[in-house]
DNA sequence: TAAAGCCTGACTGAATTAGTTGGTTAAATA
DNA sequence: TATTTAACCAACTAATTCAGTCAGGCTTTA
């Protein structure tokens, strides 16, 4: 099993963007300032995103990504497979081939908890997630940040001008 | 949330000793033969399971492991626990300071995920462990294999000789 | 007293993570 | 049409972790 911020920053990347889908098109720079992640490693998240279809992207100005599926169609497992290749806490990846060819000790035991983890993370979509009251309040002051930064940056270049 | 080779090794070693108990003291050279894990890596391992009192050592020729505890008294997300440190998927220590200080969009759905996977391996004894077929098999395998190779350097230290 | 075991710490190669740098291409707008 | 915006792409890197080795201890008991 392999589960890092990689996986944990795609899955708030897409929650992101499931959050301002009603705004058009959104792009990695306001996902970046928003959430926190560097600009060039949600390219490289994206870009795999984007390869298992589960979002598109639109060039060019006022460009960024959308869905590519309802919310609801979209779950946490899906989108932690996606950027992570395998959500898999076997080691031989269900082969069995765990010691030199055989099964180890344990293998089955690492193979129902991996089903266990993707069995609880496939039940949970972005749509689920989009109606937790603790998401809505992080989601919340999130805007009123960015919002307030936007504003400092249209004072201090008047300042410059 | 961190499982690698370490914590499964750390389980499979424990399931080993918990199947050899009949026979006193497990030396680590044993585990390492049957289980196929380094010695020193071994030695590593068991220094933390010694310290988190889930082993006991007895030392001397004849000496080796034991668990210090029941069976049954003994569950896997202990074992991981004791080589892993921290069974944890958030990634901010549960604290909820993963976004410079705030809790990030995600911070709940990985609390979550944290218990339960921490439900389903602390449910898991080593005792529970035992009565499955496929361990029973497995360890069969691995003693037949072992009393093999010991009947191998018995003839080559004759030839030698 | 020596063999067999445990204990400690320092070290290493490989892999992965979390980026950075420096571009290019496509589309909208001025 | 030039410029800007933002996606796209590839190579590189610093830091970390894993998995394991190595060298040299120290203890216990046959």
């Amino acid at each position: 099993m392999r589960l890092t911020t990689k996986g944990r920053y795609a899955v708030t990347a897409m929650l992101d963007l499931a959050i301002h889908a009603g705004e058009g098109p959104v792009s990695l720079a306001d996902i970046s300032e928003r959430q926190g992640i560097s600009l060039s490693y949600l390219e490289q998240l994206f870009a795999k995103l984007r390869r298992n279809e589960l979002v598109r992207s639109v060039r060019g100005p006022g460009g960024g990504y959308q869905l590519n599926r309802e919310q609801r169609d979209i779950d946490v497992a899906q989108v932690i497979d996606a950027v992570n290749e395998s959500v898999d806490a076997t080691g031989c990846g269900h082969s069995g081939g765990c010691q030199d060819g055989n099964t180890c000790l344990t293998h089955h035991l690492w193979c129902d908890l991996s089903s266990q983890i993707h069995d609880f993370l496939s039940q949970i979509s972005l749509a689920d997630l989009m109606t937790r009251k603790d998401v809505k309040t992080v989601a919340e002051r999130q805007d009123r940040e960015q919002l307030a930064s936007f504003e400092d940056s249209l004072i201090s270049a008047k300042v410059t001008a």
